[in-house]
DNA sequence: ATTACCGATGTAATCGTTTCCATGCGCAGC
DNA sequence: GCTGCGCATGGAAACGATTACATCGGTAAT
C-alpha cells in the first residue's frame, strides 16, 4: 500500500505539504493542493489510522460494551449508537459481554488498548475492576441502560418504574392477584429497579410478594425457563409472571408450552422490552416498551460531548406499557 | 499512561529488554524478566496496540461486514464469529451495511484503514468497488452466507437447495398448489438459489411459478408486508407464501394481520432462517434452518488460514427443514 | 536600498513499539 | 595470554503519519 512518501514523491512536494493538504490546513497554493489530490487518486492512497492515531493521540473511534448482543434490545441500541456515532464521524468497536464479568473486562481492556476516545458501557453485574479503573484514568466514559453505583459516570437510561406500576394496575384489573417476576442477575441496576417497582406496585395493590414469587433470573432464556418449573413446582402457582427481559420471556414461553399450560388461560405474561415478534406471539405479548433508539442516540451525545472536551450530563427517558392479549381480555386490548 | 520507557526506567533496563520480555523471545535473564514484570505491573502497563501493529504491520484483527445486524441470523453468525476469532487470539470489528452498497463499501475501507489483518464479508446485493479493490490488493478475504461472483474468494455458506425441495414436497403433501415466493435483493446470490430451487422445485411437481408469484423483496421488513399486499391484490391468491429470509416473514405475517387474514388456513407460510421466536409465532412457522454458528466458526478458520499464510478453500454447509404448523397440519407437524 | 513580514514549502522531531546490530563480559580452547 | 564464542543487554533505526520550526522568495513599508 502506497504511503504518504509516495504521494509526496509523485506530486513532487514534501510529505508535510501532503498532510496539509489531506487535514486540509490553509496555506497550501490551490495548484498544489491539485496536484497533491490528483497523485492521492492516482495511487489510491489511503492514511494509515494506526500512524496517525499514535501521533494525534486519538483514534476517532468509540467502544461500546454490551452484556448480550443476543438479546434484541442491545442489538437495536448498537445499531442506534452505530448511526449516531458514524454521523458523527466517528466509529464503533463493539464489545459482547455474554454477561460474564471476565468477558466484560476482557473487552474493556482490548478497547483501552485500542486508544478508542471514549467508552460506552451497558455493565453486567457485579464489580469490573477494568471499569473502576478506567473511570478512574479518567477515559471519557458513559453508562447506558445500565449503570455502576458509586461511579461518577454520566447514566443515559429509562425509567421503567412508572410502566412497571401502570404494568401492575392492568393485572390487577384483569383480575390477577398472584403476581410473580423473574429477575436478572443480583446485582444488576435495572433488574432491581424493576423488583422494587413491582413490589411497591403490588403494595400499592394490597397484594403480597412472596419470595417463591421472585425468580432468580439472569436476562438469558434458559434461566427463563428454570423459573418457570420453579413457579409451577408451587402448590399455588402464580396467576401472572412478569419476566424483566425479552430472552427470559422466551424462556418461559418454551417452558409453558413444554409443561403444556396456556397463556393467558393458566398463566397470564408480561416483558420488559418490546421486540417486533411479541406482536406475533401465540398469544401477543404484553410488554413494556424502551425508547431503544433515542437512548442510543443521547448516549453518543453525551459521550462525544466528553470526549470533544465539553460536560455531560445524565439523562432518562422514560418507558411505556403497551398491552397486548397475554396477559388477558380487556376492553383496550380486546380486537 | 505509563509506556515502555516507563516500565524501563522502573526496572533499570532497557527498552529493548521491557519489549523482549512482553513478547516473551528468549534470552532474557529470569531475574531481570521478574524485575520488568512487576515493573509492569506496578506502573500497570499495558502496551499501545497502535504503536505496535504500526511497527509489526499486523493488528490481529478481523473486520467482519454483515448487511444486517438488526437480522437475527446475522446476530448468530456475528457472534459466533467473534467467539471463534477470540479464542484464535484475534479481535472482531462489526460493520453493519444495512443492505447498502455504500454503507457497506464505507465500511470495508474504514476496516482497511484500520489494517485489520482479513476480512469476512457477506456482501450485499450489487457490485462492491471496495471489496473488489481489496481483493486485488491481495487482502485476505473469505466471503460468508452471500458471496460476489468472479472473485477468487473462499465461500463458506450452506446449500439451501435440497432443504427448499423438501420444504416444496411438504407444501404439495398438505395440498397446497399456489405457492408464491418472496425475493431478497435482485442481484443476491443467495435469494437466486433460493428461487431458482423453488423454481425447480415446483416443475418437479408439475407446478407453474408465475410471475405474479414472484414478490420482489429486500430481506427487510417492509419489503414483506408490500409482498404480500401484492399477492392478495391478485384475482387468486397464492395459498403458501414462503419468504426468503425471516425478517421479510415477519412483514408477512404483520400485513396478514392488516388484512385480517388467518394462518394457515387462509394462506401457509414458511421462512429460510430459523429462529428462536418462530416456535412461538401465531402458529409456529416453518422454516430451514441453518447451522448458523458452524457457519461462523468456519469462516473464521479459512479466514485465519489465509492471513497465517495457509491456504483456504471454501465449504459448503447444508441446511434442514424445520415444519411447523404455519403450512397447515398432517401427521408429522401436529403435537 | 534596507528592513520586515508574509505566504508557501521543506526539515526533522515525535508518537510507542519492535528488532537488527553492536557491545561487553565471562569462559573454554589453544 | 590470546582468540573466539555465546549470552544478556543496550543503542538506534525503522513503521507512517503530524506539526513546530526553519527557510526562502517576493513584496510593501520606510
Amino acid at each position: 500500500m502506497a504511503g504518504i512518501k509516495d504521494v509526496a514523491a509523485r506530486a513532487g512536494v514534501s510529505v508535510a505539504t501532503v498532510s496539509r493538504v489531506l487535514n486540509d490546513h490553509s496555506g497550501v497554493r490551490e495548484e498544489t493542493r491539485a496536484r497533491v489530490l490528483s497523485a492521492v487518486s492516482e495511487l489510491s492512497y489511503r492514511p494509515n489510522t494506526l500512524a496517525r492515531s499514535l501521533r494525534t493521540d486519538q483514534t476517532r473511534t468509540l467502544g461500546l460494551v454490551i452484556s448480550d448482543v443476543l438479546n434484541p434490545f442491545f442489538t437495536e441500541l448498537a445499531r442506534a449508537v452505530e448511526d449516531a456515532a458514524r454521523s458523527r464521524g466517528y466509529s464503533v468497536i463493539i464489545g459482547n459481554a455474554d454477561e460474564q464479568l471476565t468477558l466484560q473486562d476482557h473487552h474493556v481492556r482490548t478497547l483501552l488498548d485500542r486508544r478508542i476516545d471514549g467508552l460506552l458501557v451497558s455493565p453486567a453485574d457485579g464489580d469490573s475492576v477494568a471499569l473502576r479503573e478506567a473511570a478512574l484514568l479518567g477515559i471519557p466514559m458513559v453508562f447506558v441502560d445500565r449503570w455502576i453505583e458509586g461511579l461518577d459516570v454520566p447514566l443515559v437510561r429509562a425509567d421503567g418504574r412508572p410502566a412497571v406500576h401502570d404494568l401492575v394496575a392492568h393485572l390487577y384489573a384483569l383480575g390477577h392477584r398472584r403476581l410473580a417476576i423473574i429477575t436478572g442477575p443480583v446485582a444488576s441496576t435495572t433488574s432491581n429497579e424493576r423488583v422494587d417497582a413491582f413490589r411497591s406496585a403490588l403494595h400499592a395493590h394490597g397484594l403480597p410478594l412472596p419470595e417463591t414469587f421472585i425468580g432468580q433470573g439472569d436476562f438469558q432464556t434458559a434461566s427463563g425457563r428454570r423459573a418457570t418449573d420453579a413457579f409451577f413446582a408451587l402448590p399455588e402457582p402464580p396467576d401472572a409472571i412478569f419476566a424483566t427481559d425479552n430472552l427470559m420471556a422466551l424462556g418461559v414461553m418454551e417452558q409453558l408450552r413444554t409443561l403444556g399450560l396456556r397463556v393467558p388461560h393458566d398463566v397470564s405474561l408480561a416483558a420488559f422490552d418490546d421486540i417486533p415478534w411479541f406482536l406475533h406471539t401465540d398469544p401477543p405479548i404484553t410488554a413494556i416498551a424502551q425508547p431503544t433508539q433515542e437512548l442510543g442516540h443521547r448516549a453518543v451525545a453525551a459521550l462525544t460531548d466528553l470526549v470533544e472536551g465539553r460536560s455531560a450530563g445524565s439523562v432518562t427517558l422514560s418507558a411505556h406499557l403497551t398491552a397486548r392479549r397475554s396477559c388477558g381480555e380487556d376492553e383496550r386490548t380486546r380486537r
